[in-house]
DNA sequence: CTTGTGATCGAAATCGTTTTCGATTGTGAA
DNA sequence: TTCACAATCGAAAACGATTTCGATCACAAG
């Protein structure tokens, strides 16, 4: 039971090493008669071949690393779904680890990954993250290397994102057309483009229809938690009593705000409408049900490994790759708080 | 860069690849001079020996395997965190899997990690999993398995769990201190023994209390959902208009029984109270913030980790393992549902 | 001068698989 | 009968690190 050998295989069949091997694998020079016997045999016994020892010779690991900013997020949790889903149908392990929104560890992540000798990494970068040199090392090494959600003009490598532009523009329509003409805007930090592009959403949709755009109306959420939404609330309220409607960089603020709105009876969507962006799971579950975008992590994970998949096929044979930027689909969903 | 060897390093410093690998690893019989000058240059060309060709020899894979029922969801999410950070510290990859719950899959799932060699397995059993065999191979191939959350008292393995019974207990007091009496349970599947525990619980402190029990207020959600939850809610207003609280197996169901309420404009706590378990952290987000269990997932995944470690220490050892069982402590979290 | 001892170093086997390159048969054609 | 040519098989060299077991040398003790 305990792992047995090509060996233990040739002396049981009382063949050689080597003509087990090729029998496994269906080589040419191996007669039917003994490939038959031999795969009988590896079935009874159950006999896989040793993945390391495996390795040495074909320099795959069968395995990839991802790196995800945070663990415990909906988000990217769907990803990772998707991506091990992906990778379990083509014999693949997933080594996970997390940056923890650091730029340092998310350079020491990588390094450990390519110490591992993983056969790609697919990532998405960390808010802090303002250099690629460690992202670039990896295609350096010629694996494949596929981000997601989150990507960097500067690197030259394949991603899977959505237009984060025309999904907020989309948004902050929704919000106008239904009858909302001051919006305010809780978006994220200055760094990931994510952020930047959310934020020209809101800004093109004012545009368009000719509402007028007001710096200060734009909060700025350093970290993108449900407190800063609250805090953020409390101030529109405060300062800002015309505000008639949030649109809000992701789910998590803007399930604060709400939570404000709900505790000083401030009605939802009556004097106020809420926006989120992301569609986590407890989006629909609270009271008001959140209006949000749905950004389907779990396609976006299953496609980032068909990336990776698609570059080391080329790069096995030698051809040239071609990076490829896929976009996915979002839609918008429309709930109570809007 | 891209990876060298021990005969690299050899041959650029005229020594031996022996000689190398025994300075790099602190061997007595060579001098404190060349161990100098190999360091040095490793150290310079960043060299780390490659984990396969190490693997061979040594049979240890610094990879450790994890099998969760589910992925997105903020308790296991949590476990994982726990899990990596300690496995992180002491060097090691984690590869984690999914089994969603399903026993065909949890097999197929723990095949897969021993076929990959990895150096332990900690895992949380399928709510579906009914016997043990697939769990008692992995002691048989004498390598460290711990189990979390879910356990199994028909296996032999260490296990990190918390007391399921004395925490519903204690938070049913909570509910009948409070003034409530009658006080109905949303429960788990019948199999996990997680479910039954905390059903126990709850007859427990209804005893303790002299409360009468109804076989008619224990709800048995088949999977632990927001929609059973909000099913289940209406059923109660509607055919059981005396219960005043509701104590629910997992924060979801309750999540989703909280919904239904607000939706009929059912005040809570003050017409009905609800109580969840686990702490997940929308459940401090939703209006009324749900009172709850909590159950310290990342304590849980490091201690799991650390009981794999201890074993694994002492399996090279040659010495006896003595599986131990560990209790991490819950704290009742009392918010706004109660 | 021999012998023994300690301090350094390397050759070589090993882990288990893959793959190249021969070696060995048997068959039919010349 | 001899030669060419498939058809089958196996020996052996990788992959890169580890570790056993000697080998070498210097130097002190006898």
């Amino acid at each position: 039971m305990s792992n047995l050998t090509l060996k233990d295989i040739a002396t049981a069949l009382g063949l050689s090493i080597t003509t087990v091997s090729k029998a496994l694998k269906d080589y040419p020079d191996v007669s039917a008669k003994t490939k038959e016997k031999v795969k009988a045999y590896a079935q009874e016994v159950n006999f896989t071949p040793n993945a390391y020892a495996a390795y040495l010779r074909t320099q795959e690991s069968k395995i990839i690393g991802v790196i995800i900013p945070r663990l415990n997020h909906y988000f990217f949790s769907s990803v990772l779904k998707g991506i091990m889903k992906a990778a379990e149908e083509e014999g693949y392990m997933v080594i996970i680890l997390s940056s923890e929104e650091s730029y340092e560890l998310e350079k020491k992540q990588v390094n450990r990954l390519l110490k591992q000798n993983v056969d790609g990494i697919l990532m998405s970068i960390a808010d802090s993250t303002h250099d690629t040199e460690h992202i670039d090392n990896i295609s350096k090494q010629n694996i494949p290397l596929v981000l997601f959600d989150k990507y960097s003009k500067l690197s030259e490598c394949s991603s899977v994102i959505i237009n984060d532009q025309n999904a907020a523009f989309t948004a902050v329509e929704h919000l106008i057309k239904s009858g909302r003409k001051n919006i305010a805007h809780l978006r994220g930090p200055l760094l990931p483009q994510n952020s930047i592009d959310r934020f020209l959403g809101y800004r093109k949709a004012l545009e368009k229809h000719q509402l007028p755009y007001k710096k200060e109306w734009v909060f700025t959420c350093q970290v993108i938690t449900s407190d800063e939404g609250y805090t953020y609330a409390k101030k529109i309220i405060d300062k800002y009593p015309e505000i008639d409607a949030i649109f809000a960089v992701a789910d998590m603020p803007a399930i604060g705000a709400i939570k404000y709105f709900n505790e000083q009876n401030i009605s939802i969507p009556e004097q106020i409408a809420v926006m989120g962006f992301s569609n986590w799971k407890i989006s629909g579950l609270i009271t008001p049900a959140l209006s949000t975008v749905n950004q389907p992590g779990e396609t976006m994970g299953k496609k980032a490994f068909e990336l990776f998949f698609e570059e080391l096929q080329l790069i096995k044979k030698g051809k040239e790759v071609k990076h490829q930027i896929v976009e996915v689909e979002t839609t918008l969903v429309v709930r109570d708080s809007t």
